[in-house]
RNA sequence: CGGGGCGUAGCGCAGUCUGGUAGCGCGCACGGUUCGGGACCGUGAGGUCGCAGGUUCGAAUCCUGUCGCCCCGACCA
């Protein structure tokens, strides 16, 4: 017998939590590090899961009135330069395209040749060059609002990478849409972020708080940035979605404008929202715990796996048969929206270690099944929610009765363990000390501390914002849209008209 | 770009201080015994010690340079 281990995750959360991060993905096999500085190679297990949310945000978008499209990779040098505060933003984390050949030089390497007259830049994001085509299809208030999504890679040159949560390529959507006025515009960027509300709380059981960013937090060039802000298990905030009005701004740079049903040629308004691959590094931080990753139902690859034990059976043939018929008897289920996903693993792996794989996986049912369970018309079952070794006998027709319900609980349960989570490290604090405080009173206790949410009436500006930055490590997350009492901001003395989200970010 | 750590077999590491031609665990392949909580025995495959110079009779080890990775900052979805 092997010895037994009490976690499959070494470090343990508590122990070191990013290094059990990266150690949950390496055992969930969702990605892993390529031989391109800051790229991952995203798994098959990893890609499903993104797979699965991309499943349904689509869904979502078009049932929303959008329409896919794809813009080009490389964005004209020119085009980026049209939006100030846009050149700002992005200009230091841009990957330049110069040249067009490789020559093979006289040692046998290749050398860059055909220099470009206009640089390329591989798209951070495509404001700009949608934009540019915006602008030629949009001539009438007829062809609006425009509303276009885009399923793409994105490329920020960062300087300190982490899989999934910020990596140099990226794959997200990115929505795009033209309106005639601020009003629809601005009700189009609070729809997509409702949008996204419901799909990470729902889908992900991810609870998020919706709420506008500060002008130091906005994206650039946008009049308007709205947030979908999560707490992940160390208490740090997740910026999981964005939305932005942006004005007229990108409108005027981009030349989109329309002739009303009355009146003058204007210039349109426009939004953009997004979000990414990196939600999978919040669904897992979210959820996983220290035996691995830990799935949501509804968006888990495989809701159920069988193992077949035939090692000690008589007739191996048949156990395999009797998993197989159970495998089509729950595929044929619905649950949420598709097929419950159920996969024999007949795997030449002992017991244990393939019992393992699937928990590190984050798989929410598995199924020992032998001749045992074949005779009493049963299955053995083992919930990703309780602990690994807390396993029990089923009779088939009432697992097979039960299984919808059963993922549907779970799901339910995730959400709920995840909002008293956040409960539990979300505070009201009222004095400039007592902020101070819960920050651990630097940057360097911030870090180690057990902090999360505090949530603090604010008068502040920008300047206010950077100096908590230095000191504490802390940034305003968001306003939230929820209202709360009005109050007063215990760092400038000044009415406050609601409480802000304070705390250290990934 | 600053501070710290690290590049040795697929993975995790020892060996580096005190130079002598590479080792351990896991994994992998094969054979056998096992198997419902991460098995065991035996045999075997697998490494130009990140890269490039230098010192030396001899370099994983010493020197110089360089590339890359991880953690903590700054910046950011």
């Amino acid at each position: 017998m092997a010895k037994k281990e009490a976690n499959a995750i070494s470090p343990t959360r508590a122990e070191n939590y990013p290094e059990w991060y990266q150690q949950v993905i390496r055992a969930a096999d969702l990605a892993e590090q390529s031989p391109v500085r800051g790229c991952m190679v995203i798994k098959p297990w990893g890609y499903a899961l993104w797979e699965n949310m991309q499943r349904v945000l689509d869904a979502k978008f078009k049932a929303t009135g959008h329409k896919n499209a794809y813009f080009p990779i490389f964005i004209p040098k020119s085009f980026l330069e049209k939006e100030a505060k846009h050149v700002e933003g992005f200009a230091k984390e841009c990957a330049v395209v110069t040249h067009h050949r490789l020559e093979l030089g006289p040692d046998g390497t290749l050398i860059p040749a055909g220099e470009l007259e206009e640089p390329l830049i591989v798209r951070p994001t495509s404001e700009t060059i949608i934009g540019a085509m915006f602008a030629k299809w949009v001539q009438s208030y007829r062809d609006l609002p425009l509303l276009i999504n885009q399923w793409a890679n994105v490329v920020r040159w960062e300087l300190r990478t982490r899989m999934f949560l910020r990596t140099t390529e990226f794959l997200w959507q990115e929505g795009h849409t033209v309106h005639a006025t601020a009003e629809e515009a601005i009700a189009e960027a609070r729809l997509m972020l409702d949008v996204y509300e419901e799909f990470a709380e729902k889908y992900m059981a991810m609870p998020v708080i919706k709420g506008e960013k500060s002008e130091a937090e906005r994206f650039p060039g946008a009049v308007s940035t709205w947030t979908i802000e999560a707490m992940m298990q160390d208490g740090k905030a997740l910026q999981a979605g964005t939305s932005h009005f942006l004005g007229q701004n990108f409108a005027k740079s981009s030349e989109i404008k329309f002739l009303p049903e009355s009146g003058e040629l204007q210039y349109a308004w426009t939004t953009s929202w997004g979000v990414s691959t990196r939600l999978i590094g919040g669904l897992l931080m979210t959820h996983s715990d220290d035996d691995g990753l830990v799935l949501p139902p509804r968006l888990a690859p495989v809701h159920v796996v069988i193992l077949p034990i035939t090692a000690k059976a008589e007739d191996p043939a048949a156990v395999v048969a009797y998993c197989k018929k159970l495998r089509d008897d729950l595929q044929a289920l619905r649950y949420h929206e598709r097929n419950v996903e159920v996969e024999v693993d007949e795997r030449d792996l002992r017991g244990g270690e393939k019992n393992w794989s699937w928990v590190k996986k984050g798989v929410p049912i598995r199924l020992e099944v032998g001749p045992r369970d074949m005779a009493q018309n049963a299955v053995f079952m083992a919930r990703r929610d309780l602990p690994p070794g807390e396993k029990q006998t089923v009779p088939r027709d009432t697992f097979v009765n039960g299984v919808v319900a059963m993922l549907e609980e779970m799901q339910a349960k995730l959400l709920e363990r995840a909002k008293a989570l956040r409960a539990s490290r979300t505070k009201e604090i009222e004095g400039k000390a007592d902020f101070y405080a819960y920050f651990g009173n630097s940057a360097d206790e911030a870090a180690a501390s057990q902090s999360g949410f505090a949530l603090v009436h604010w008068a502040g500006d920008s300047a206010l914002e950077g100096k908590l930055k230095t000191e504490l490590g802390v940034t305003l997350r968001c306003v939230p849209l929820a209202a709360s009492e009005p109050g007063t901001c215990p760092f400038t003395g000044q009415p406050s008209k609601q409480r802000v989200i304070f705390a250290k970010a990934y």
